[in-house]
Parts: structure tokens; C-alpha cells; sequence
DNA sequence: TTAGTTAAGATTTTT
DNA sequence: TCTTAACTAA
């Protein structure tokens, strides 16, 4: 069958040109997943390979899924199911549970989500005696992430970083947290790249099974791919060399995951005659919504060449709105909702985009007020709610015994008399000793008191009655729904009678059920592999089946689609482009790419909007419209020549922030324009005491520039808070 | 040992 | 504003 019909020359290329390595620069709108399920449907109906030789790769769940679906949709019989697609960390995954022996590990290992590598990162923390108010966690764990991202070992740490207070503590933590993972049997989210790597590394009769095995590899997305799966890709594409990526370059928003932008622009490096195809053409927006992204992204200077364009009809002009605050912004967003919802669009045909997940709730608010559906992608998910984290530690405690961090979580939740005393006491025996702490258990321990010991030994009855029943194979969804009553779980929340609390036992109730769906489905019923595959879960099925929901998301999330119309909220300076990422050119790089992926999800109309004042903390600060609209012509936006006044704050009109109304010795410049000169002792927020050098500019350009320490830096006056020293 | 109260501290994006 | 850590009383 020609799966080339009604394709451009581009596309048909992509399709046609199957071996060897291929790059495919597809921009925003272009086809891309019609190209990659075409380009299998066609290997494997005109090419005759098996769909088993053909594997591809994507970044979450839901692009695989749709991936799957669609090849389905292409080839007869269901054949498309057989194809390899999967996620990077499932592939993995797959991988690492078939081959754990030759890691040393059992294939029932656990994997640590976020919190779990938390916990044990706070534990190891605390043994080596470091504060962690000092020091938080949660860097210490983004730094070991993004190490391992980058192929860096523990053992290696130290050589690859430049030495100092934070990379020495790092080094430490790090190899004592390995240490125990693996003495609990247990791996964290970038070992499941970082191990599939050495592996293939160090075996090489591994990596030729799956060589063989794999005749054809396919990436989507491949910008935002990072170090360690830039060589798994490699190692996967091996012996044949038939390697096949897609992305763009300019929707790279992942750096801070460790994404580096140069693996697909050095691609043609990496892979000495390849093919490269550039999908320009857009099918998807209009050309106001196209030319309006193609001038922001041409502000960008590291990126690969190329001109977007469109055969589409002209379109609306973009709406453009200011705003006092959040509320009054989603407020006017519903309400422009329910205007085009009586034109006859379906709600499902907008989506409220914006840049962090705390201002989803404003919008939340307006939609219930109005009795709206909504749905939340991304975000707070099902599975990360406390009483579904807690039962998930018990389960994976019944699977993995030796998993002492799971164990530690669940030990007096609910409570049940375990107090800090006792379980200090077991830590330092399983420290000592190097038993895991469900071992201690049995031991007899010095200074133990009476009451405690039977606590522990009660809690241990349970759970081995649970493993028992586990390795006799009872049902996942019994051991679930016993393990609520015999943990004392349900009894707990039933007393506590709070609406809260039920709602959280309805939860669990609702946890139970989905591993009875997921028996009654899956291939492998086992809670090995239930476990195993919600680990690896985003935000799909939060249980609600609305039918036409309005849709809201991060900009993160938003990549890979579209809808009728999109509203792009919160543009002001700080949250887009954010100010924790603009402390780079790269930085600044991203977030326009970011940017330009919001633009380029809107297929009919775009509204974007901003206020001028939002709430931080409680209280109201005063903000300026994003940068991002300056680079947008005013030909693309509604109310021409009005735009340039949008978001031009009045200073006299301005509440002075709390924080400086309290002493009358400081000051807030914002309400005094042209107080400040050089020589200056002054007090940032972020950057402590300064000294002013140069102040330029007027009205609302008026900047100053100012030296903390060998630090200079540039604000502008009329947003920036500084106390007056004297 | 726990529950209940108070004070500080936090917000970028996620597989 | 909301959550979590630290502190206090029973």
C-alpha cells in the first residue's frame, strides 16, 4: 500500500528513505507523527519486516499511545501493537528487568520515584550529619539526576564537576546513597537510562541481542534528548545504523533535565552521511499565529536554519488583553469561553496554557464557579497523593523486603506507637550491621523497651502474612484491599470522620479498583509489574470521564499538540520568561522557545494575556508584560497602536509592598523614580547589599546597574524592589 | 510518644 | 497563601 498519498515531497522523502541514519527537522505543525507511523506502517507493509524489528521511542506515555493507535489505525489486524513503542524509561525498564542478574540486582528491584529518592537522600543526609536546612535535599537530588543524565558515575563525580562546597557534599551523599539503593534492591528514575547504557557498555553480547533484535530505531523529540539517551540511542542503532530521529530544535524546553540541543544539531556529525529532510510546511495554524512565532523564535541565535510557512487562510488577529489581577484574567478568559462555546465550539476546543503550575488555581476557581468542565493535565496526579504514596510503599515493601526506604515511610503510618526512639535505635543495628531494617526487626536490641518491641513485631506479622499471600499469588487487588484493613489505614481515617479523611479513604478505595482493572488487563497481573508500570506514570486517567472539557496545562505539557483556540496566560516579566531560568543566555533561549511552542499549539485564534499586578506569597506585587510581546510586530495583534501601552505602570497608582512599609528607613524605589545615583548602598532581594554604579534610561526604561561583590548587574528601577541603605 | 500549636519557608518546567 | 518543620504540653 503507497503510504505517501496526500503527502508533500518532504514528507514522502522522510518516508521513502528508511535506511540509514535519517534526521528529521520537523517544525511546529508539519506532520510529524503522520510521517513517523507512516514511515513504520510503510517498513512493515511494503518492506515486509517484522513489527517486533521495529522499535520507537518517545518522551511520555501519551505520545507513545498515540503513536501505537494511529499505526494501528494504518495496518490491518492489530499488527500495529506489536511494534516496539515505548518511552525512553520504559524501554529501559523493559530492558533492566530482563537482564537485572547481570547488574548484580533481582528482576523485582523497586524504583524510587521523586519522593522516595528524597526520603533516602534526607537519611543518608542525616547519618552524615549535614544540615539539611543548609543544604536541601532536593538539590542534592536534581544534582545526582542531572549527573547521571549526563553519564557521570558517583565514583566519577568529583573529576567532572569543578570542586567546591556544594559538588564535595554532593560526592559524598551521592556514593552513599548508591550504596544503599543498592543494598535495598532498589533504582531511581536515571539509573534506568544510566544502567541500560553501561550495560550495553560492558556486555557486549547484550547489546548485540538487541542489535539483532531491533532492525529499525526510530526518536521522536530527539531535541530534548540528554546525555545518557543520546548513547543509548547510539548503542540501540548500532550494527545497522538504520536510526531514524525527529524533532526541532526550536521546541527544546528541557535543558533543565539535561537535554542538550547540540545532539540534534550536531546530528550530521554524530552520523557522517546522513539524510536530512526539513518538514517547513505548516498545517496546523494560521499564518497571523505562524508569522507572530517565527518572529519571536528568530531571536534566538542557536538553532538550525529554516523558514515556516503555511497554505492555510488568514485568520483571526491575535487577542491581546491586560488585566489587573489573576482572578480578574480567568475570570475574562471563562467568559470568552462560554461566548465561543455558544458559537458553537466545544470547550474542548480551548486550552488555558500557562507557565508554572501554581496559577492553574485561579483558573480552577473561575471554572467551578461557573459550573465549567475542566481538566487539568499534568500537575498533581492521581498517584501522588499521600495515602496512595503510603499504600504503594507498603506494596512495594511486601514485593521487595529488602526496600528499607519504602518500609521506613510506612513504618508508623498510621501511627501505631513506633516512635523516633525506636526507630533511631533499628536504623543504627541495620547501619551497623548492614541488614535491611525489616531484619532488625528480629533482632533483640539493646535498651529496647517492652511495648515498642511487640508494636514492631506486630507490624512485621502483617506484612509477612502479606508476603506469604503475595508469593502464593494471590490477587494484587486482595493483598491491596487487605492491606487498608490490616495497616489500620482504614480504621484510622474512618475515626477521624473529616471529610478530608473520607475523601481519602475513597481514594484508596479508588486505588484498589485500579488494580483490579489493571489484573483484569494487563498481559503480567503481577504487582511486580502493576508497580513496575505506575511508576513510570504522568497524569493520564485521573478517573474522571468527562466527555468536552476545557483543557488546562503548563506550557511544558502542551508540547506535541493543539487546539482551536489557546489562551496564553500570565505573560508578564518573571513568570514568562520565569526568573529562576534568566540567569543565562541559554536561559533566556529556552523560555522563548517556550514561548513559541505555546504560539504554535493555536490553530485558529490566540489570545494572550497579562496582569499588572500578582499575587506572590500573599502579597501583591506589582509586574510589566513579558518581554516576548515586544517581539511580536504589531501587525499580528487586535487593537493595533494600543499595544505599547498595555502593562505601563503608573507609579503613583502602585501599593507599595509590604515588606517596605514596616520601617521608614527603607524605601521603595518604585514610588521614588530618580532617587537613586551612584554610590548608593542598596539591598537586593535575591542579591543582598550593592553598590549602584550607573543609572540610564528614563520613565520606565530607567535602569540602574549595580555591583554586589565582583557581581554586576542591571535592573530595571520601575520593577525591581531595593531598600535605600544609608 | 503524640497531638496540637506556632513559625518559618517556599514556587519552574517532569520522565 | 499554603505547607512543612520545629516546639510544647500532656
Amino acid at each position: 500500500m503507497d503510504f505517501t498519498i496526500g503527502l508533500n515531497e518532504e514528507q514522502k522523502k522522510a518516508i521513502l528513505q528508511t535506511e540509514g541514519p535519517v534526521l528529521i527537522f520537523a517544525g511546529a505543525g508539519s506532520g510529524k507523527t503522520r510521517v513517523i507511523t507512516h514511515r513504520i506502517a510503510h517498513l512493515i507493509d511494503n518492506l515486509e519486516n517484522f513489527p517486533e524489528s521495529i522499535c520507537a521511542v518517545t518522551f511520555t506515555n501519551k505520545a507513545a499511545e498515540e503513536m501505537r493507535e494511529r499505526v494501528n489505525h494504518l495496518l490491518p489486524g492489530g499488527i500495529g501493537s506489536r511494534v516496539v513503542i515505548k518511552t525512553f524509561h520504559s524501554l529501559c525498564l523493559m530492558i533492566l528487568r530482563r537482564e537485572a542478574k547481570h547488574l548484580g540486582f533481582l528482576s523485582g528491584f523497586t524504583i524510587y520515584d521523586t519522593s522516595l529518592q528524597e526520603s533516602l537522600i534526607k537519611e543518608v543526609m542525616k547519618d552524615l550529619k549535614m544540615d539539611i536546612k543548609q543544604l536541601k535535599p532536593s538539590s542534592i537530588v536534581h544534582a545526582i539526576s542531572r549527573s547521571k543524565d549526563a553519564m557521570v558515575s558517583h565514583i566519577k563525580y568529583l573529576d567532572h564537576y569543578e570542586k567546591d562546597f556544594f559538588s564535595e557534599k554532593v560526592d559524598a551523599v551521592f556514593s552513599e546513597y548508591e550504596k544503599r539503593k543498592e543494598q535495598r534492591q532498589a533504582l531511581d528514575f536515571g539509573d534506568l537510562i544510566f544502567r541500560t547504557v553501561e550495560l550495553f557498555k560492558n556486555n557486549k553480547k547484550i547489546l548485540h541481542q538487541y542489535n539483532t533484535k531491533f532492525k529499525y530505531l526510530m526518536v521522536d523529540e530527539y531535541q530534548d534528548t540528554n546525555k545518557a539517551q543520546y548513547e543509548l540511542v547510539k548503542y540501540l542503532a548500532g550494527e545497522s545504523g538504520n536510526l531514524c530521529v525527529v524533532g526541532d530544535d526550536d521546541q527544546s524546553i528541557y535543558s533543565w533535565r539535561g537535554a542538550d540541543i547540540s545532539n540534534i544539531l550536531s546530528f550530521h556529525k554524530d552520523y557522517p552521511n546522513s539524510f536530512i529532510v526539513k518538514l517547513e510546511e505548516n498545517y496546523r495554524s494560521t499564518p497571523t499565529i505562524l508569522g507572530a512565532a517565527s518572529t519571536l523564535i528568530a531571536n534566538n541565535t542557536n538553532r538550525s536554519d529554516k523558514t515556516i510557512f503555511t497554505n492555510n487562510p488568514d485568520g483571526n488577529k491575535i487577542g491581546l488583553f491586560s488585566y489587573e489581577n489573576e482572578a480578574e484574567e480567568a475570570e475574562s478568559i471563562i467568559k470568552q469561553i462560554i461566548k465561543s462555546k455558544q458559537e458553537n465550539k466545544k470547550f474542548s476546543d480551548h486550552a488555558i496554557f500557562y507557565r508554572t503550575n501554581a496559577q492553574s488555581r485561579y483558573f480552577e476557581e473561575a471554572l467551578r464557579r461557573y459550573s465549567i468542565p475542566y481538566k487539568i493535565f499534568g500537575g498533581f496526579r492521581f498517584f501522588d497523593r499521600k495515602e496512595i504514596k503510603d499504600i504503594i510503599a507498603y506494596l512495594n515493601t511486601i514485593v521487595n523486603p529488602l526496600d528499607s526506604t519504602s518500609l521506613m515511610r510506612i513504618i508508623n503510618t498510621p501511627s501505631r506507637g513506633i516512635g523516633e526512639t525506636t526507630i533511631e535505635k533499628m536504623n543504627r543495628i541495620s547501619l551497623e550491621e548492614g541488614i535491611s531494617l525489616f531484619e532488625v526487626i528480629d533482632r533483640t536490641i539493646p535498651g529496647m523497651k517492652k511495648g515498642a518491641i511487640v508494636k514492631v513485631q506486630e507490624l512485621k506479622k502483617m506484612l509477612s502474612d502479606l508476603q506469604d499471600k503475595h508469593e502464593k499469588k494471590k490477587s494484587p487487588s486482595e493483598i491491596a484491599y487487605e492491606l487498608i484493613e490490616r495497616s489500620g489505614m482504614r480504621e484510622e481515617m474512618e475515626n477521624e470522620g473529616t471529610e478530608e479523611s473520607i475523601s481519602r479513604l475513597e481514594n484508596l478505595n479508588e486505588f484498589v479498583n485500579s488494580v483490579k482493572d489493571y489484573e483484569t488487563n494487563a498481559e503480567d497481573p503481577s504487582l511486580e509489574e502493576f508497580l513496575n508500570q505506575i511508576s513510570l506514570l504522568t497524569s493520564e486517567e485521573d478517573t474522571a470521564n468527562l466527555e468536552d472539557y476545557v483543557v488546562l496545562m503548563t506550557v511544558h505539557n502542551s508540547k506535541g499538540l493543539e487546539f482551536d483556540t489557546v489562551f496564553l496566560s500570565g505573560m508578564e516579566e518573571g513568570t514568562f520568561p520565569h526568573s529562576l531560568s534568566m540567569d543565562s543566555d541559554t536561559g533566556a533561549e529556552e523560555e522563548r522557545r517556550l514561548a513559541y511552542v505555546a504560539i504554535t499549539r493555536a490553530k485558529r485564534k490566540l489570545v494572550i494575556s497579562f496582569c499588572r499586578f500578582t499575587r506572590k506569597f500573599g502579597n501583591v506585587e506589582p509586574r510589566i508584560r513579558s518581554r516576548f510581546f515586544d517581539e511580536i510586530p504589531e501587525q499580528f495583534f487586535e487593537e493595533m497602536g494600543e499595544k505599547k501601552q498595555y502593562g505601563v505602570r503608573k507609579p503613583s497608582h502602585a501599593p507599595i509592598p509590604k515588606r517596605f512599609t514596616s520601617d521608614d528607613s527603607k524605601v521603595d524605589v518604585n514610588t521614588k523614580n530618580g532617587s537613586l545615583q551612584p554610590g548608593l548602598k542598596i539591598r537586593h532581594k535575591v542579591y543582598g547589599v550593592g553598590i549602584i554604579t550607573k543609572v540610564s534610561g528614563n520613565g520606565e526604561n530607567e535602569k540602574v546597574e549595580v555591583k554586589f561583590g565582583n557581581l554586576d548587574k542591571k535592573f530595571l528601577i520601575a520593577y525591581t524592589p531595593l531598600e535605600i541603605l544609608n
